[in-house]
DNA sequence: ATCACCATGTAAATCGTTACATGATTAT
DNA sequence: ATAATCATGTAACGATTTACATGGTGAT
């Protein structure tokens, strides 16, 4: 039974606490977002398949609200996530970056139009990399509480991710101006 | 009529010069790939739109091996492709990385499996570092030729996002590192 | 001859998002 | 009362990949 990268979101969250599907969205939208998101239309079905599968094991809570079901990873669902974390095969990673690809084509765009282009890109990470930042006092406390430093030293990796589109921005910037030096006064 | 942003790849590609599907999925192969992909499954159809809605042009080359089809951007084309290089609304980004979502939720791993995912993260990352520094000569020779700085740039800009990673992997094996030292002898 | 590469194209499958429907509980 | 949040779920749509089918051309 092969098992997509978002059955391993979803089991990896329920590796940390037993969770329902509404917490584990709520989770990953504070942490995994940022580098795998997921959303509502796979958790639901997917939380289906995995108990099914025997992998996890779902229990309905009575009295709180509507039924809301907690899910618990079982043995067979531990050992599929640690099968997973230590899968020696090739590590799937994509990018999709409008940004550096309108960078990419900008060839046709003047000097003003690029340099508001890079603002843009560097506005963006900046709202992302203070999102991030924001969270960080919840998760340090959480790494204190539990032990579990990974989870803090993956969203400094977030912030650090943010950062180098900023940095890059600004040395792209910085390039562009160097070129327009060069060619003041020619045209 | 409203564009996916793969449409805007191939008007971008077509907006250098004109090409075949071809040779705008080899160009994309060593360029674009890395921060936008597309696959022929997307490009064929693509075209015939893009031609059906005036943005490009296409003629049959003649001669040279099976009908090849070649492309050309039309003033309505780059219209477009300008409109779209400067729309200020949202950029849309996103990343899946296998690689750090396995490291979120490697807590349940022991010392020498963390080690080994971020060694297996790192080796990906140079691997792809490496294909990029073998193209950049290629680009740097175009660079020169067609006075597109951009291209150069963009490439540097791909490398560097890979040196991110290997960065990244190195800072996060010393804080491994350190924390093991905590607890050397604890358990 | 046979392999690598040029070249176009489609169908099926997979993956993921968005929008909608529903309704309870809690805080203001 | 009413807004926000908790909570589950599905249907439709859109995007993308993969695998397949087809055939020419040029080099070894």
């Amino acid at each position: 039974m092969e098992l997509g990268k978002t059955a391993y979101v979803i089991l990896g969250m329920l590796g940390k606490q037993p969770m329902s599907g509404y917490e584990i969205k709520a989770k990953a939208d504070i942490s995994t977002r940022f580098f795998w998101a997921i959303s509502y239309g796979q958790i639901y079905p997917e939380l289906k398949r995995l108990e099914q599968a025997g992998l996890i094991a779902g229990e309905d809570e009575a009295g709180s609200g509507r039924g809301k079901r907690v899910y618990s990873i079982t043995p067979p669902g531990r050992e599929a996530l640690h099968a997973w974390l230590t899968d020696p095969g090739e590590l799937q990673s994509e990018l999709r970056h409008e940004g550096v690809l309108r960078f990419f084509f900008a060839d046709s765009l003047d000097h003003d139009e690029r340099l508001a282009l890079l603002a843009s890109i560097r506005a963006k990470h900046k709202r992302i990399q203070a999102e991030l930042a924001a969270i960080e006092p919840g998760a340090s406390a959480h790494a204190a509480e539990t032990g579990d430093r990974l989870v803090l030293l993956t969203l400094e990796t977030g912030i650090a991710y943010q950062q180098f589109f900023v940095d890059l921005c600004d040395r792209l910037e910085r390039r562009l101006a160097e070129e327009s030096d060069q060619t003041t006064g020619e045209d």
